[in-house]
DNA sequence: AGCACGCCGACT
DNA sequence: GTCGGCGTGCTC
């Protein structure tokens, strides 16, 4: 008997096995739909057997497998194998993540045999004939074989009959257009003038060959890392290979999207990311299974992007935090892109301003080859920072005579100015002075922030929201405060302080959807602003030419956060937004106004000193005996009541003592820093070794006996490997 | 996670 | 006498 191992989207850690009479090794990496529990679910075959785990007499036949779309590769099988056994999570909620809803359902297409070019009909034909550029036509057909249809069949058995589009470039329809398109692909514009640096890092990684090798390049602020990733993805484009270039939000970087496409003009470059309806991602995905993509260009769920020709993996902004997934499945695209470079024997770059520490311990070490690049290509010079001691200034709303005199002087030159705060809102918290009362979440243990352009108390962790109480709820008192500052406040008193500047908020509040994102970037770079208010969103990589000062304000905050990782975070979040003063041709200004001058934090951002800071902190991380000196995994648990939630962690505990092997720290079970959250208490439990080995091989048997575990129906638990917040 | 089965309160 | 509360257990 025949036996397919089915992976389910269902929260067990299992697999489930089915009778297959007809199924051969070729059905591996397809999906089928099974009967299931009382109904029938999707899940993808794993592997085939001959005899199966359970008594025959439990086993279910199968209802169907689809096998007019191509199976996914034995490679792409052991990734999201490795996705599920490291992170420690159900193999079938790691295929439901990877796979696109679309191409999750094995439900049976008719069996009609018509001829696709009939059925797409006089104007498909006109569309492809017209194609201009072959990269088109072909995405167009790829588009066809997506969207549901009565030709759709017909073009999926086209491309899962091995050649794929070869069927139909066979009859004539399109002829010679794949090599067409490699050639166009290689044949790109005007390209800008590499700086020595670059060059040089550009040979080195090009001359460090194909195989499996990581790289982390290192570039200041506006050093041209860009360039360097567009270059070595023609570079793979010329050896007829695929590139996977991950970028951490899609939605903030439409700039890159619009250089790759640019770039290569002739090529197929495949955007994925989660905002992408279902048919887009689903044909973005088969683009790349198929091997018609050229470039994906994509969020951390493109990391899963099956991809026959790989040949180059880009991490761009590689420390940032959002390559993390923070719930479900809880992996790091960043570190499984690693894995996959290993995996593939592919060359691998990961590339940011500030690393994270944990790269950056690898490059130390030699793990990981190091490029750097210290010069700017956008600027003569990195902006000049100082700090403004605030000890004994009196503000006004915040803000020092030193800031507000250094906006002045942009306003009389015509310069923007930027002022960082990471903080929205107008106030982050409303209170009584009489009687004590402060406006907190009812289901979260957070405040309320004052959002006083719409005149919402608002929780910015779980989104519920009231209006604002015109006098206390506690005592009656009319005259409650907001309590310390936000964007909206800063914004209201630069409009005061500067009737004649154009004063604009950028945050995630005004920018609320990309349209209104794109509106005000284009406002900026028109120069229709003077001065921006902006959280982290202004961080990231934009170029503001006549930007030329950043002020930075309530920094120092996460100076003495309990978070071990604050400090690198503030960092890197400081020398980002520093980044934007001055990439034209005029000098940059960064001011920090802080009550801790000294810090050597701020010192060596002062002096863009990335390897002292680096050096710094990783010191403090050994003695600490912090990640990357060890390994860590939270075992964390929620529950309406916080007793539960930590009972449960202290029986997982018990057991884990059982079984611990020597070398392995198990920490008291405690509740989270935010310990509330949308009406659910939160504990957690830190597990450590300073082996990953003896880590991963804990966390397998007590994570089996954690299954078997009778828990309370309310009560939910989760494993975090390699925890970014502890 | 679903979705059943199963055993105790307020309704036609 | 039943509709239905959600506790417990299973899904190849």
């Amino acid at each position: 008997m025949t036996i397919v191992r089915v992976a389910l989207p269902v929260p067990l850690p299992q697999v489930f096995d089915y009778a297959a009479a007809d199924a051969t090794e070729a059905d591996v990496g397809r999906c089928v739909k099974v009967p299931f529990g009382r109904g029938d679910r999707n899940g993808l075959i794993v592997a085939l057997g001959n005899t199966a785990d359970v008594e025959p007499a439990r086993i279910k036949t199968v209802h169907h497998i689809q096998r007019e779309v191509p199976a996914l590769p034995a490679d792409w099988l052991a990734l999201v194998d490795f996705v599920a056994r490291y992170y420690h999570a159900p193999l079938g909620e790691v295929v439901a993540l990877a796979l696109p809803p679309g191409l999750r359902r094995a439900d049976g297409v008719s069996d009609a045999d018509e001829d696709p070019l009939l059925e797409i009909g006089e104007a498909g034909r006109r569309a492809l004939a017209d194609a201009r550029r072959p990269s088109k036509a072909l995405m167009l057909l790829q588009a066809l074989a997506a969207e549901p249809g009565p030709w759709r069949r017909s073009v999926i058995r086209a491309m899962a009959g091995g050649e794929a589009v070869g069927d139909v470039l066979r009859r004539g329809w399109l002829t010679a257009i794949q090599d067409e398109g490699r050639v166009a692909a290689l044949a790109s514009g005007a390209q800008p003038e590499l700086t020595a640096e670059q060059a040089r890092a550009i040979e080195a990684i090009v001359g460090g060959g194909a195989g499996f090798r990581p790289w982390l390049l290192h570039g200041v602020t506006g050093s041209g890392k860009t360039e360097v990733y567009l270059r070595l993805a023609a570079h793979a484009l010329a050896q007829g290979q695929q590139v996977l270039m991950l970028v951490p939000e899609i939605a903030l970087t439409p700039q890159l999207e619009q250089r790759v496409a640019q770039r290569f003009a002739a090529a197929n470059v495949v955007s994925l990311h989660s905002a992408l309806a279902d048919g887009a991602r689903s044909r973005g995905f088969v683009q790349a299974l198929t091997g018609r993509a050229d470039i994906v260009l994509g969020t951390r769920l493109a990391v899963f992007a099956p991809l026959p020709r790989l040949g180059l993996i880009l991490v761009d902004e590689e420390h940032d935090a959002s390559y993390k997934q923070q719930e479900g499945v809880r992996y790091s695209a960043r570190d499984v892109a690693v894995w996959r470079a290993r995996q593939r024997g592919v060359p691998i770059v990961l590339g940011s301003a500030t690393p994270s520490l944990e790269t950056w311990y690898h490059a130390r070490s030699e793990r990981y080859a190091l490029q750097t690049l210290s010069q700017r290509a956008v600027a003569a010079t990195l902006p000049a920072v100082h700090c403004i001691d605030t000890r004994r200034l009196k503000l006004d709303e915040g803000l020092s005579p030193g800031l507000q005199a250094a906006i002045g002087q942009r306003l009389e030159r015509g310069e923007q100015s930027l002022v960082f705060l990471n903080r929205r809102g107008y106030a982050p918290v409303l209170s009584c002075p009489s009687c004590g009362w402060v406006s907190r979440c009812p289901h979260c243990s957070a405040n309320l922030v004052v959002h006083l352009a719409d005149r919402r108390l608002r929780c910015h962790h779980c989104g519920c929201d009231g209006s604002i109480p015109h006098a206390c709820p506690s005592c009656g008192n009319q005259d409650i405060q907001p309590f310390g500052r936000g964007t909206q406040r800063i914004e209201a008193r630069l409009a005061e302080r500067f009737p004649q500047a154009r004063v604009l908020r950028v945050d995630r509040d005004a920018a609320r959807t990309r349209a209104q994102w794109e509106k005000l970037l284009d406002t900026i770079a028109a120069g229709e602003a003077d001065i921006l208010v902006g959280t982290q969103m202004m961080a990231k990589g934009h170029d503001f030419p006549r930007l030329t000062l950043v002020g930075v304000i309530g920094a120092d905050a996460s100076l003495h956060a309990a978070d071990f990782r604050a400090p690198e975070r503030l960092f890197q979040q400081l020398m980002q937004v520093g980044g934007r003063a001055g990439r034209g041709t005029l000098p940059g200004t960064v001011l920090i106004q802080t009550e801790y001058p000294g810090h050597p934090l701020y010192q060596h951002l002062g002096r863009h000193d990335f390897d002292a800071f680096a050096r710094m902190a990783l010191q403090e991380r050994r003695s600490a005996g912090f990640p990357p000196f060890t390994h860590q995994a939270m075992l964390r648990a929620d529950a309406p009541a916080l007793d539960d939630a930590v009972e449960f962690l202290r029986h997982a505990r018990r057991l884990a003592e059982a079984l611990a092997p020597e070398g392995l720290r198990l920490y008291d079970p405690v509740p989270m820093r935010m310990t509330r959250l949308a009406r659910r208490e939160r504990a957690q439990l830190l597990v450590e070794a300073d082996q990953r080995g003896l880590l991963q091989a804990f966390l397998l048997s007590w994570i089996e006996m954690l299954y078997r575990q009778r828990t309370a129906r309310e009560l939910r638990w989760q494993i975090d490997v390699d925890p970014l917040e502890v």
